[in-house]
DNA sequence: CTCATATTCAACCAATCAGTTGAGTATCCG
DNA sequence: CGGATACTCAACTGATTGGTTGAATATGAG
Protein backbone atom coordinates (compact mmCIF):
# COMPACT_ATOMS: atom_id res chain seq x y z
CA UNK A 1 0.00 0.00 0.00
CA UNK A 2 1.39 3.19 -0.98
CA UNK A 3 -1.21 5.46 -0.08
CA UNK A 4 -1.24 8.10 3.03
CA UNK A 5 -3.12 7.16 5.91
CA UNK A 6 -5.54 9.91 5.53
CA UNK A 7 -6.44 8.45 2.25
CA UNK A 8 -6.68 4.65 4.07
CA UNK A 9 -8.94 6.10 7.11
CA UNK A 10 -11.23 7.75 4.75
CA UNK A 11 -11.68 5.02 2.03
CA UNK A 12 -11.94 2.68 5.41
CA UNK A 13 -14.92 4.86 6.82
CA UNK A 14 -16.32 4.90 3.00
CA UNK A 15 -17.75 0.94 3.65
CA UNK A 16 -21.43 0.80 5.38
CA UNK A 17 -20.27 -2.24 6.72
CA UNK A 18 -16.61 -1.21 8.49
CA UNK A 19 -18.58 2.37 10.00
CA UNK A 20 -20.98 -0.25 12.11
CA UNK A 21 -17.99 -1.73 12.79
CA UNK A 22 -16.66 1.02 14.29
CA UNK A 23 -19.80 1.95 16.18
CA UNK A 24 -20.06 -1.53 17.54
CA UNK A 25 -16.23 -0.91 18.63
CA UNK A 26 -17.32 2.65 20.30
CA UNK A 27 -19.13 0.78 22.67
CA UNK A 28 -17.17 -2.14 23.63
CA UNK A 29 -14.12 -4.02 22.30
CA UNK A 30 -15.21 -7.28 20.57
CA UNK A 31 -14.40 -10.48 18.50
CA UNK A 32 -14.68 -11.06 15.00
CA UNK A 33 -17.12 -13.76 15.95
CA UNK A 34 -19.18 -11.05 17.76
CA UNK A 35 -18.47 -8.35 15.29
CA UNK A 36 -19.83 -10.72 12.33
CA UNK A 37 -23.62 -11.59 13.89
CA UNK A 38 -25.51 -9.17 12.73
CA UNK A 39 -23.68 -9.35 9.13
CA UNK A 40 -25.23 -11.47 6.09
CA UNK A 41 -21.48 -12.67 5.28
CA UNK A 42 -18.89 -14.89 5.91
CA UNK A 43 -16.47 -14.80 8.90
CA UNK A 44 -13.72 -14.21 6.16
CA UNK A 45 -15.42 -11.18 4.99
CA UNK A 46 -15.55 -9.23 8.28
CA UNK A 47 -12.25 -10.84 8.92
CA UNK A 48 -11.07 -8.41 6.20
CA UNK A 49 -13.36 -5.66 6.81
CA UNK A 50 -11.18 -5.47 10.52
CA UNK A 51 -8.45 -5.81 8.38
CA UNK A 52 -9.23 -2.81 6.48
CA UNK A 53 -9.69 -0.76 9.43
CA UNK A 54 -6.61 -2.20 11.37
CA UNK A 55 -4.53 -1.19 8.10
CA UNK A 56 -6.15 2.42 8.58
CA UNK A 57 -4.86 2.64 12.24
CA UNK A 58 -8.22 3.06 13.30
CA UNK A 59 -8.33 -0.53 15.56
CA UNK A 60 -5.82 -2.14 17.61
CA UNK A 61 -6.25 -6.07 18.06
CA UNK A 62 -4.86 -7.76 21.06
CA UNK A 63 -4.51 -11.53 21.63
CA UNK A 64 -6.75 -12.88 24.30
CA UNK A 65 -6.36 -17.25 24.34
CA UNK A 66 -8.34 -18.30 20.80
CA UNK A 67 -9.71 -14.61 20.05
CA UNK A 68 -8.49 -11.62 19.28
CA UNK A 69 -10.37 -8.86 20.01
CA UNK A 70 -10.31 -5.19 18.42
CA UNK A 71 -10.09 -2.13 20.10
CA UNK A 72 -10.59 1.39 18.67
CA UNK A 73 -8.68 3.41 18.96
CA UNK A 74 -10.22 6.95 18.81
CA UNK A 75 -7.35 9.09 17.91
CA UNK A 76 -7.26 8.53 14.36
CA UNK A 77 -10.98 9.87 14.28
CA UNK A 78 -9.18 13.37 15.40
CA UNK A 79 -6.68 13.39 12.28
CA UNK A 80 -10.08 13.16 10.12
CA UNK A 81 -11.79 15.89 12.20
CA UNK A 82 -8.80 18.30 11.65
CA UNK A 83 -8.92 17.81 8.16
CA UNK A 84 -12.29 18.36 7.70
CA UNK A 85 -12.32 21.70 9.93
CA UNK A 86 -9.85 23.06 8.23
CA UNK A 87 -11.39 23.65 5.40
CA UNK A 88 -15.00 24.12 6.36
CA UNK A 89 -13.80 26.94 8.42
CA UNK A 90 -11.38 28.20 5.64
CA UNK A 91 -14.98 27.78 3.05
CA UNK A 92 -17.20 29.71 5.83
CA UNK A 93 -14.85 32.78 6.86
CA UNK A 94 -14.66 33.16 2.87
CA UNK A 95 -18.32 32.91 2.51
CA UNK A 96 -19.10 35.42 5.62
CA UNK A 97 -16.28 37.86 4.00
CA UNK A 98 -18.47 37.93 1.03
CA UNK A 99 -21.50 38.24 2.50
CA UNK A 100 -19.79 41.57 4.05
CA UNK A 101 -18.73 43.03 0.97
CA UNK A 102 -22.13 42.81 -0.81
CA UNK A 103 -23.34 44.50 2.30
CA UNK A 104 -21.41 47.21 1.73
CA UNK A 105 -22.41 47.55 -1.55
CA UNK A 106 -23.23 51.43 -1.98
CA UNK A 107 -27.06 52.12 -3.45
CA UNK A 108 -26.14 53.74 -6.78
CA UNK A 109 -24.29 50.61 -8.19
CA UNK A 110 -26.02 48.30 -10.69
CA UNK A 111 -24.06 45.33 -10.01
CA UNK A 112 -26.53 43.22 -12.75
CA UNK A 113 -26.53 45.23 -15.74
CA UNK A 114 -29.24 43.39 -18.10
CA UNK A 115 -28.24 42.10 -21.45
CA UNK A 116 -29.42 43.22 -24.59
CA UNK A 117 -32.51 41.72 -26.22
CA UNK A 118 -31.47 40.05 -28.96
CA UNK A 119 -34.48 40.47 -31.08
CA UNK A 120 -36.87 37.95 -32.63
CA UNK A 121 -37.87 36.66 -36.52
CA UNK A 122 -38.45 39.25 -39.01
CA UNK A 123 -42.07 37.47 -39.26
CA UNK A 124 -44.68 40.18 -39.62
CA UNK A 125 -42.57 43.25 -39.08
CA UNK A 126 -44.48 45.91 -37.49
CA UNK A 127 -43.64 49.41 -38.83
CA UNK B 1 -25.81 4.53 -7.55
CA UNK B 2 -27.05 2.36 -4.27
CA UNK B 3 -24.67 3.88 -1.95
CA UNK B 4 -25.58 6.14 0.74
CA UNK B 5 -24.04 9.75 0.98
CA UNK B 6 -21.97 9.42 3.97
CA UNK B 7 -20.33 6.57 1.87
CA UNK B 8 -19.81 8.80 -1.55
CA UNK B 9 -18.81 11.64 0.64
CA UNK B 10 -16.02 9.38 2.61
CA UNK B 11 -14.67 7.68 -0.27
CA UNK B 12 -14.98 11.21 -2.58
CA UNK B 13 -12.32 12.58 0.33
CA UNK B 14 -10.37 8.87 0.09
CA UNK B 15 -8.23 10.30 -2.92
CA UNK B 16 -5.85 13.12 -2.02
CA UNK B 17 -6.25 14.61 -5.68
CA UNK B 18 -9.80 14.84 -4.86
CA UNK B 19 -8.94 15.93 -1.15
CA UNK B 20 -6.34 18.38 -2.81
CA UNK B 21 -9.66 20.04 -4.94
CA UNK B 22 -11.12 20.48 -2.13
CA UNK B 23 -8.38 22.27 -0.16
CA UNK B 24 -8.20 24.46 -3.30
CA UNK B 25 -12.02 25.10 -3.62
CA UNK B 26 -11.95 26.35 0.27
CA UNK B 27 -10.20 29.06 -1.00
CA UNK B 28 -12.15 29.91 -3.84
CA UNK B 29 -14.49 28.65 -6.76
CA UNK B 30 -12.60 27.20 -9.35
CA UNK B 31 -13.18 26.06 -13.05
CA UNK B 32 -11.97 22.89 -13.94
CA UNK B 33 -9.19 24.43 -16.46
CA UNK B 34 -8.05 26.07 -12.93
CA UNK B 35 -8.48 23.21 -10.89
CA UNK B 36 -6.40 20.85 -13.45
CA UNK B 37 -3.61 23.36 -13.58
CA UNK B 38 -0.77 21.61 -10.97
CA UNK B 39 -1.98 18.12 -11.35
CA UNK B 40 -0.04 16.23 -14.09
CA UNK B 41 -3.26 14.12 -15.47
CA UNK B 42 -6.13 14.80 -18.36
CA UNK B 43 -8.62 17.38 -18.05
CA UNK B 44 -11.16 14.58 -18.80
CA UNK B 45 -9.60 12.77 -15.68
CA UNK B 46 -9.87 16.25 -13.40
CA UNK B 47 -13.28 16.61 -14.94
CA UNK B 48 -14.28 13.18 -13.65
CA UNK B 49 -12.99 13.57 -10.28
CA UNK B 50 -14.62 16.92 -9.81
CA UNK B 51 -17.68 14.79 -11.15
CA UNK B 52 -17.22 12.26 -7.60
CA UNK B 53 -17.13 15.30 -5.79
CA UNK B 54 -20.70 16.56 -7.07
CA UNK B 55 -22.19 13.29 -6.59
CA UNK B 56 -21.19 13.39 -3.40
CA UNK B 57 -22.83 17.12 -2.58
CA UNK B 58 -19.58 18.53 -1.95
CA UNK B 59 -19.66 20.87 -4.67
CA UNK B 60 -22.31 22.38 -6.89
CA UNK B 61 -21.35 23.87 -10.47
CA UNK B 62 -22.55 26.96 -11.96
CA UNK B 63 -22.32 28.15 -15.83
CA UNK B 64 -20.50 31.23 -16.77
CA UNK B 65 -20.17 31.61 -20.12
CA UNK B 66 -17.94 28.27 -21.49
CA UNK B 67 -16.63 28.02 -17.71
CA UNK B 68 -18.45 25.84 -15.17
CA UNK B 69 -17.12 26.79 -12.06
CA UNK B 70 -17.10 24.57 -8.86
CA UNK B 71 -18.35 25.92 -5.57
CA UNK B 72 -17.46 24.04 -2.86
CA UNK B 73 -20.37 23.09 -0.44
CA UNK B 74 -19.36 23.06 3.03
CA UNK B 75 -22.18 21.82 4.92
CA UNK B 76 -21.79 18.05 3.73
CA UNK B 77 -18.69 18.11 5.60
CA UNK B 78 -20.36 19.02 9.07
CA UNK B 79 -22.34 15.32 8.33
CA UNK B 80 -18.64 13.79 8.38
CA UNK B 81 -17.89 15.79 11.63
CA UNK B 82 -21.08 14.95 12.97
CA UNK B 83 -20.31 11.37 12.39
CA UNK B 84 -17.07 11.09 13.32
CA UNK B 85 -17.57 12.75 16.80
CA UNK B 86 -20.41 11.25 17.72
CA UNK B 87 -18.06 7.48 17.73
CA UNK B 88 -14.73 9.28 19.49
CA UNK B 89 -16.75 10.75 21.92
CA UNK B 90 -18.36 7.48 22.52
CA UNK B 91 -15.09 5.76 22.86
CA UNK B 92 -13.82 8.62 25.11
CA UNK B 93 -16.31 8.47 27.13
CA UNK B 94 -16.25 4.65 27.50
CA UNK B 95 -12.55 4.47 28.28
CA UNK B 96 -12.55 7.86 30.62
CA UNK B 97 -15.61 5.42 32.45
CA UNK B 98 -12.99 2.27 32.51
CA UNK B 99 -10.08 4.88 34.24
CA UNK B 100 -12.66 5.87 36.75
CA UNK B 101 -12.93 1.90 37.45
CA UNK B 102 -9.83 0.86 37.48
CA UNK B 103 -9.04 3.96 39.92
CA UNK B 104 -11.44 2.75 42.42
CA UNK B 105 -10.29 -0.65 42.86
CA UNK B 106 -9.54 -1.79 46.16
CA UNK B 107 -5.43 -2.07 47.29
CA UNK B 108 -6.05 -5.95 47.32
CA UNK B 109 -6.92 -6.88 44.00
CA UNK B 110 -4.30 -6.80 41.40
CA UNK B 111 -6.02 -6.21 38.35
CA UNK B 112 -2.89 -6.61 36.16
CA UNK B 113 -1.62 -10.20 36.25
CA UNK B 114 1.55 -9.46 34.47
CA UNK B 115 1.60 -11.87 31.45
CA UNK B 116 4.33 -14.24 31.14
CA UNK B 117 5.43 -12.56 28.10
CA UNK B 118 4.09 -10.09 26.50
CA UNK B 119 3.49 -11.68 22.72
CA UNK B 120 6.66 -11.06 20.95
CA UNK B 121 5.27 -10.33 17.86
CA UNK B 122 2.35 -11.07 17.15
CA UNK B 123 1.72 -10.29 13.88
CA UNK B 124 4.80 -10.86 11.29
CA UNK B 125 5.10 -8.31 8.53
CA UNK B 126 4.23 -9.89 5.27
CA UNK B 127 5.62 -9.99 2.16
C1' DC C 1 -1.70 -35.87 21.72
C1' DT C 2 -6.27 -34.81 19.85
C1' DC C 3 -10.15 -32.07 19.26
C1' DA C 4 -12.83 -27.86 19.17
C1' DT C 5 -12.86 -22.94 18.68
C1' DA C 6 -11.34 -18.59 16.67
C1' DT C 7 -9.20 -16.59 13.24
C1' DT C 8 -6.39 -16.01 9.09
C1' DC C 9 -4.38 -17.24 4.38
C1' DA C 10 -4.93 -18.19 -0.56
C1' DA C 11 -7.02 -18.28 -4.78
C1' DC C 12 -10.59 -16.77 -7.35
C1' DC C 13 -14.46 -13.63 -9.33
C1' DA C 14 -17.39 -9.63 -10.54
C1' DA C 15 -17.76 -4.84 -9.94
C1' DT C 16 -15.83 -0.43 -9.36
C1' DC C 17 -12.13 2.97 -9.95
C1' DA C 18 -8.61 6.04 -11.77
C1' DG C 19 -6.64 6.92 -15.55
C1' DT C 20 -6.20 7.15 -20.85
C1' DT C 21 -7.53 8.80 -25.81
C1' DG C 22 -10.83 10.46 -29.18
C1' DA C 23 -15.01 12.39 -30.47
C1' DG C 24 -18.91 15.43 -29.25
C1' DT C 25 -21.37 19.53 -27.14
C1' DA C 26 -21.92 24.31 -25.39
C1' DT C 27 -20.83 29.03 -25.47
C1' DC C 28 -18.64 33.18 -26.85
C1' DC C 29 -16.07 36.14 -30.37
C1' DG C 30 -15.02 38.23 -34.86
C1' DC D 1 -21.65 32.11 -40.34
C1' DG D 2 -16.98 29.72 -38.62
C1' DG D 3 -13.56 29.24 -35.12
C1' DA D 4 -11.79 29.05 -30.55
C1' DT D 5 -12.36 27.81 -25.78
C1' DA D 6 -14.12 25.03 -22.00
C1' DC D 7 -15.85 21.15 -20.89
C1' DT D 8 -18.19 16.34 -21.13
C1' DC D 9 -19.26 11.69 -23.06
C1' DA D 10 -17.81 7.07 -24.54
C1' DA D 11 -15.06 3.25 -24.78
C1' DC D 12 -11.10 0.98 -23.19
C1' DT D 13 -7.55 -0.68 -19.59
C1' DG D 14 -5.11 -2.20 -15.45
C1' DA D 15 -5.50 -2.08 -10.41
C1' DT D 16 -8.25 -2.35 -6.31
C1' DT D 17 -12.20 -3.86 -3.73
C1' DG D 18 -15.71 -6.67 -1.51
C1' DG D 19 -17.20 -10.83 -1.52
C1' DT D 20 -16.84 -16.10 -1.96
C1' DT D 21 -14.93 -21.02 -0.62
C1' DG D 22 -11.46 -24.25 1.14
C1' DA D 23 -7.32 -25.06 3.56
C1' DA D 24 -4.15 -23.61 7.24
C1' DT D 25 -2.71 -21.79 11.79
C1' DA D 26 -3.05 -20.63 16.85
C1' DT D 27 -4.70 -21.53 21.31
C1' DG D 28 -7.06 -23.83 25.19
C1' DA D 29 -9.62 -28.03 27.02
C1' DG D 30 -9.79 -33.05 27.95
Amino acid sequence: MAVDQLSRVFAALADPTRRDMVARLAVADATVNELAGPFDMSLQAVSKHLRVLEDAGLVSRSREAQRRPAHLEAEVLDMMTAWIERYRRQAEERFSRLDAVLAELPDDIDPLPIPPRPIADGKGARP
